[in-house]
DNA sequence: CAGATCGTGTACTAAGTAGTACATAGTATA
DNA sequence: TATACTATGTACTACTTAGTACACGATCTG
């Protein structure tokens, strides 16, 4: 359970690397916004997570899906909390009903939303 | 958009109190266990809500509803974030989804699911 | 009218968050 | 072999969170 979010992003990282050396640990942390030695000890576990802003770009950077990469720093997306605040009662009754069920359960309550045909 | 939060409480608390003199600053915040000097800032909004912690036990106190404290103190209940954070694309794209519809659809879902006629 | 209870003002703090700035040592390259 | 880029170690900091401790004057109560 410990540093799943630093080795995640340095294996993705490193995968990215290997086709383009423009993922280097000093240019990743240019293009985000960081201090080189900064990304290099989230990577390593050396520090927590970065923020919510610079995961997101992290994230961008890395063609990685927000959310997962959010999850794997132990946070949500403010946007979705946001969702939940303005309805807490209604959110809050959901997700605890759907807290159980299987990915394909839920899946499937997504794409009939989406849908409408119901 | 000013101390929703502090309102609330005094309000709920002062009206607890007309009926029930153990409802003062001092005794509440004895039974949730802080200063009463801190309960009294955060009511009048002097000072940010509490932790999640003590919002739960002033819900409890007053019989109000967790969630709905801890929206109006701009936070979520971490039981919620825990069930997002396990399967993040899943719960991320179901909220996305749903953050628009109007309550009685949201509400019509939570009694699908409970009463599992799917 | 004395003692208890009340709300609030002032002052302080320990721990956590989210980084920066700079130096150093290794590695690749031209 | 010079130079350029690489990762990382060390040291520091500003801001936020989540409160405590105590004193004060007002008010209620027996």
């Amino acid at each position: 359970m410990k540093n799943v979010f630093g080795r995640y992003l340095r294996d993705r990282r490193e995968g990215l690397r290997a086709s383009d050396a423009s993922f280097s640990v000093r240019r990743v942390a240019q293009r985000i916004g960081v201090e080189p030695s900064f990304l290099s000890k989230v990577e390593r576990g050396e520090v927590a997570p970065p923020s919510e802003e610079k995961i997101v770009a992290l994230a961008a950077d890395l063609k990685e899906d927000p959310d997962v990469l959010l999850a794997l720093a132990g946070k949500v997306s403010s946007d979705l909390l946001n969702v939940i605040r303005r309805r807490p009662e209604l959110f809050g009754a959901l997700i605890r009903e759907l807290k159980d069920m299987p990915d394909r359960a839920v899946l499937r309550l997504v794409r009939e939303v989406r849908d409408g045909d119901w």
